[in-house]
DNA sequence: AAGCATTTATGATATTTATCATCAAAAAAA
DNA sequence: TTTTTTTGATGATAAATATCATAAATGCTT
């Protein structure tokens, strides 16, 4: 089964398996299936535009993608990221707004749209599928509220000893024990909210104090509990 | 109507005509309406405690409170207010998580405490009741993206320019046009995410360059055009 | 109204972080 | 492979912000 076949139907796909799907019986998934479309967007490639309408949501196959917002002077920020069996878009369309933020694919992704229209189809009639978005939305939105009180309370040097620890969590590791995403430098700088250089130097730093093993872009954490003591990380 | 009275009906409620309570017939506003409890809590008194499992949601009738998280060494941080007619405690209900913030009345408050039994069965059979709660998270949701990027690109400068004006928007202002909510310079610093001195000098910055009029916790906002330039508000 | 506690104000100073500049290294393109 | 572009590294410096200390003003309580 090719991820970029658009004959895969839902019935086959993994994703089925996972939130919200699960909770759909046969005859939903086939409104979905029916109307669904296969796409591939290469790494580097914009999936979902800020300010844009979007006409359904893409629900992800296989790939990792950033969600970023346009901040002052055009500089993006990084909201969070979005991987195997994440649904981009759902925000936008179920509160009837303009896309809040773009999601720009890390590596080659492949994904499925899913047409507005069905997806309000399957909501209407599937109690339990719409109370399981509403539940993603919900914890989203709690985790909204932690980033904030990061973003006001910790340093600059807390929130990147935090946010390596969270690309664990989020990406796991490679074979080598390296993180499993690639992230410029420019790119952490971004979703930690400081300038670059501030973070190339403190990237140097914890390799100095032997908490991190850089070698390029690939990263490793090996000493997980100070990085967890820097960054006040307690859960 | 007292709006400590505890026989008053739902269906003489204002707050039945606000989203997302005007979408429920008198059927479903008899459920809650037999159900609820009307509160009043005193400024300053806690109303929902973060990491609580609520029983339930308040919707207040009147009152301002703010919504705040702890952060670094107990540090409060405001993530939002709220006011006549919000929900509160809606995010955790929804998604069965513990509260992920706390919320104090900053004046005397009076709320209906709905339990979350009578809550669900109301959204089980209205599903435009459900939808609008849906589009509420979803709203919070793109707000919260908002906040994340000014935290992490603004200055401390910025925001609090920002804030005034967000605060003007929130809660109006008075007949003698100070800001309809009165705020300590500690609650104003964690709400921007600063210290309270720092707040303390920007704001007599401000009042020094004729942006604002400072007498105690009476703030009047006079050159909005200018604040609104120092916080890059375009909207 | 007086007294106490909290909040506000302000100075001095330390720390953190950003900015600018330059060069090396690495990745991408030709 | 070679060239070109982008990214990463590091120093010097400036700016922003936090922290500590102390005093004045305000608001609360009795």
């Amino acid at each position: 089964m090719e991820c970029n076949d658009n004959n895969v139907r839902c019935h086959n796909c993994n994703v089925k398996d996972i939130t919200p799907f699960k909770a759909l019986n046969d005859t939903e998934l086939d409104i979905i299936a029916d109307n669904k479309t296969c796409v591939v967007f290469k790494k580097g490639q914009i999936i979902m535009h800020e300010g844009n309408k979007p006409n359904g949501v893409y629900c992800i196959m296989k790939g990792k993608s950033k969600i970023h917002k346009l901040g002052i002077e055009g500089k993006e920020q990084i909201i969070r990221f979005a991987k195997n069996s994440d649904m981009l878009g759902y925000r936008s369309v179920l509160s009837d707004e303009p896309l809040s933020a773009s999601v720009t694919a890390l590596e080659d992704t492949y994904a499925c749209f899913i047409p507005k229209n069905e997806l309000f189809e399957v909501i209407e009639i599937n109690s339990s599928f719409s109370m399981s978005l509403m539940k993603i939305a919900c914890h989203e939105l709690g985790e909204a509220g932690k980033i904030i009180t990061n973003l006001a309370q910790k340093t600059v040097r807390e929130r990147l000893a935090e946010i390596l620890l969270l690309l664990e969590r989020i990406f796991g590791v490679t074979e080598e024990g390296n993180l499993d995403v690639s992230l410029t430098r420019e790119e952490i700088a971004n979703l930690v909210g400081t300038a670059t250089e501030s973070t190339i130097r403190l990237l140097s730093e914890f390799k100095e104090d032997k908490l991190i093993i850089l070698k390029g872009r690939k990263i490793k954490l090996v000493d997980k509990s100070k990085l967890a003591k820097i960054g006040s990380v307690f859960d």
